[in-house]
RNA sequence: GUGGCUAUAGCACAGUGGUUAGUGCACUGGUCUGUGGCACCGGUGACGAGGGUUCGAAUCCCUCUAGCCACCCCA
C-alpha cells in the first residue's frame, strides 16, 4: 500500500445516487427480518418465490399503468443488446403474477400463496426512507376471491409489526372495481367541477390524470374540500360493497384495530376493491400523513389483465428500509450475531502450524473459533481475543508444544489452566455447556442470538 | 422533475482570507515473542470535483456531483 499522492485517482469511485451498502454492522437488522418474514409466512402456509430483477419493460406498463409515475418518469428501462426494452423492476406484483401464468399455477391447488424479499428500483429523488434502489417483502394470494382471503392477510400484516413490537394502524378502504371506479370518478368531477379555483395546483392536475389522488393531497385547503367530497365506498357496485361489508365483518371477528379511511387509495391502476395500508404510530401524534410501512389490496382484474385466465388475487409489499428505521427509532430489539466461544493463539512457528489444524478440530467439533494467525507476539493476540469478547482463549507456546499440553484461559476472571492437548475439545465443549446452554445450540435459529452467516453467504442468490 | 439546507481523516467535530489544516474515537506500531481490558509514546489518514476572485482560499463566488429535508410519487 504505497500510496503517494500522486497515484490517487481524481475521482473516488462512489456509490450511484440513491445506492445503498449495507454494512456488515447493519446486517443484523436485515437477518431478522428475514428471520420474521420466513416465520410468518410458514406459519400462513406461504411459499417462497423469486423473480427476477430484469423483466421485459411491457410486464410493468400493462400492469402498473401507462399513466403512472411509476412507470412514467421512475422505471430503470433500457435496451438491451437484442434491442428489446426491459426495465428492473419497480415492484413485485407484476413479476410473481407473470410468474403465476407463465408456469400455470392455476393448475395448482388454490389459492397459491406465495412471499417474496428483495430489492426493487426507482429512478425518484432520494428523501427519508426512499432510495433508489430499495427492498420489499410482499405476501401474494392468487386465485381466491373470497372476503375471508382479503382480511386474513391483513392480519397477517398487521400481525408482522405488531409481533415485533411496533404499535401500527391499520388503513382500510375500498377502491372498487372497475365499473364502480367509473361512477366514482364522475361523481367527484361532478363536486369538484365547481369547487375547482379553491385547488391547489397539483390538485388541478390529478382531477384530470388521477382523481382519487384528489382525496389524500396535503395541502389544508384541499384536504377541507376532500371531506366533503364523495366517498368511494358509497359509489361501490352492489358486488363491492357486499365483498367489502363480508372484509369488515370478519376483521371484527378477528378483533384487529383498524381505521375505516375513506380518502385511501392506491398509486398502481390494478387495484381493485379492498385497499389497505399500515401506518407507524407515534404515541401523542395523529397519523396524519405517515410513510406507510406496506401498502396492498386486491387486483381481482391483473392476471387476466397479463394474459391468463381471470383470476382473484390479493396482496401486499412493505418497505424494509423504512421499516428498519422505525425499529431504530423505537429501539426494537433485533439480537446481536453470535460472537465466537473461543480463540486460538499461538507461539512460535511449530504452535502455528498446530494451532492451525487445532482450529479445524475445533470448528469441526461445532465451535466458533477465531483467532488472528499472521500475528506472531502473543499480546496482539490476546488483545484480538479481548475485542472479540470471546469466553475462552486457547494458548499454544513452545512450553505446551514440549508437553503436550495448551493453556485454557477464561478470559473473564483470567484464571488459567493447563490441560492435555488430546483432552482440549472436550474440555472446552464443556465449559462452555457449562455457562451458556445457547452457545452449544446454535445451529439452530434462535431469536436472542443468531448463528453467524453460513459460509456460502455470498452464492445465496436472490436473497437481500 | 421542483425547492431549502449541507459537504474537512473510517466516524464525530474544530478551524470564517495568512506558517506545515487540529482534537477525540477508531486503526496501526512500540514500551512488552509468554498474556487482553489500563497507561504512556509514535505512525497512517481529510478540505467532494472543477473553475473563478485574490499576493494568498478549507474559508468568498460560480458550475457540477453527492447527502439530508420537504414537495411530487410511492413501500
Amino acid at each position: 500500500m504505497n500510496k503517494k499522492a500522486s497515484d490517487k485517482p481524481k475521482k473516488l469511485p462512489q456509490l450511484l445516487r440513491g445506492m445503498k451498502d449495507i454494512l456488515p454492522e447493519e446486517q443484523r437488522f436485515w437477518d431478522f427480518i428475514r428471520q420474521r418474514t420466513d416465520q410468518l409466512a410458514q406459519t400462513y402456509g406461504f411459499a417462497r418465490i423469486d423473480t427476477p430483477v430484469l423483466e421485459e419493460t411491457s410486464l410493468f406498463v400493462r400492469s402498473i399503468g401507462q399513466e403512472t409515475d411509476v412507470v412514467e418518469k421512475e422505471m430503470y428501462s433500457f435496451m438491451d443488446k437484442s434491442n428489446d426494452s426491459v426495465s428492473l423492476r419497480p415492484e413485485g406484483t407484476a413479476g410473481v403474477v407473470r410468474a403465476y401464468i407463465e408456469h400455470g399455477m392455476l393448475n395448482r391447488p388454490q389459492p397459491v400463496k406465495m412471499y417474496y424479499i428483495g430489492p426493487f428500483f426507482r429512478y425518484d429523488r432520494p428523501q427519508a426512507g426512499r432510495y433508489r434502489q430499495f427492498h420489499q417483502f410482499g405476501f401474494e394470494v392468487l386465485g381466491d376471491g373470497h372476503p375471508v382471503i382479503d382480511a386474513q392477510l391483513m392480519m397477517l400484516a398487521y400481525s408482522f409489526f405488531n409481533e415485533i413490537g411496533l404499535s401500527v394502524s391499520l388503513q382500510v378502504n375500498s377502491v372498487g372495481c372497475p365499473t364502480c371506479r367509473e361512477s366514482y370518478k364522475k361523481a367527484l368531477n361532478e363536486y369538484y367541477r365547481s369547487r375547482k379555483n379553491a385547488l391547489c395546483e397539483d390538485c388541478k392536475r390529478r382531477l384530470q390524470k388521477n382523481p382519487l389522488r384528489l382525496l389524500d393531497c396535503k395541502v389544508p385547503d384541499c384536504q377541507l374540500l376532500a371531506q366533503d367530497a364523495p366517498q368511494t365506498v358509497d359509489h361501490l357496485c352492489e358486488n363491492c360493497h357486499a365483498h367489502f361489508v363480508k372484509v369488515l365483518e370478519h376483521l371484527d371477528g378477528l378483533e384487529i384495530p383498524y381505521v375505516l379511511n375513506s380518502r385511501l387509495v392506491r398509486g398502481l391502476d390494478y387495484y381493485t376493491g379492498t385497499a389497505f395500508e399500515i401506518w407507524p404510530v407515534v404515541e401523542g401524534e395523529s397519523p396524519v400523513n405517515p410513510s406507510a410501512l406496506c401498502g396492498g389490496g386486491r387486483y381481482d382484474i391483473l392476471v387476466k389483465q397479463l394474459g391468463g385466465a381471470p383470476t382473484a388475487a390479493i396482496g401486499f409489499a412493505a418497505g424494509i428500509e423504512r421499516l428498519i428505521n422505525e425499529i431504530k427509532a423505537r429501539d426494537i430489539k433485533v439480537g446481536m450475531p453470535a460472537g465466537p466461544d473461543v480463540f486460538v493463539a499461538q507461539l512460535g512457528d511449530a504452535a502455528r502450524k498446530k494451532a492451525l489444524r487445532l482450529y479445524e478440530d475445533l470448528r469441526r467439533a461445532g465451535l466458533r473459533v477465531a483467532e488472528t494467525f499472521s500475528k506472531d507476539g502473543i499480546k496482539p493476540q490476546m488483545e484480538m481475543a479481548n475485542k472479540l469478547a470471546v469466553k475462552y482463549a486457547l494458548i499454544l507456546g513452545q512450553k505446551e508444544m514440549l508437553d503436550g499440553t495448551i493453556l485454557i484461559r477464561d478470559m473473564e476472571n483470567g484464571i488459567q489452566e493447563t490441560v492435555d492437548f488430546q483432552k482440549v475439545i472436550s474440555e472446552i465443549q464443556k465449559r462452555l455447556s457449562k455457562n451458556n446452554v445457547v452457545a452449544t445450540n446454535h445451529n439452530h435459529i434462535h431469536m436472542a442470538e443468531q448463528p453467524p452467516k453460513p459460509a456460502d453467504e455470498g452464492t445465496a442468490k436472490l436473497s437481500i
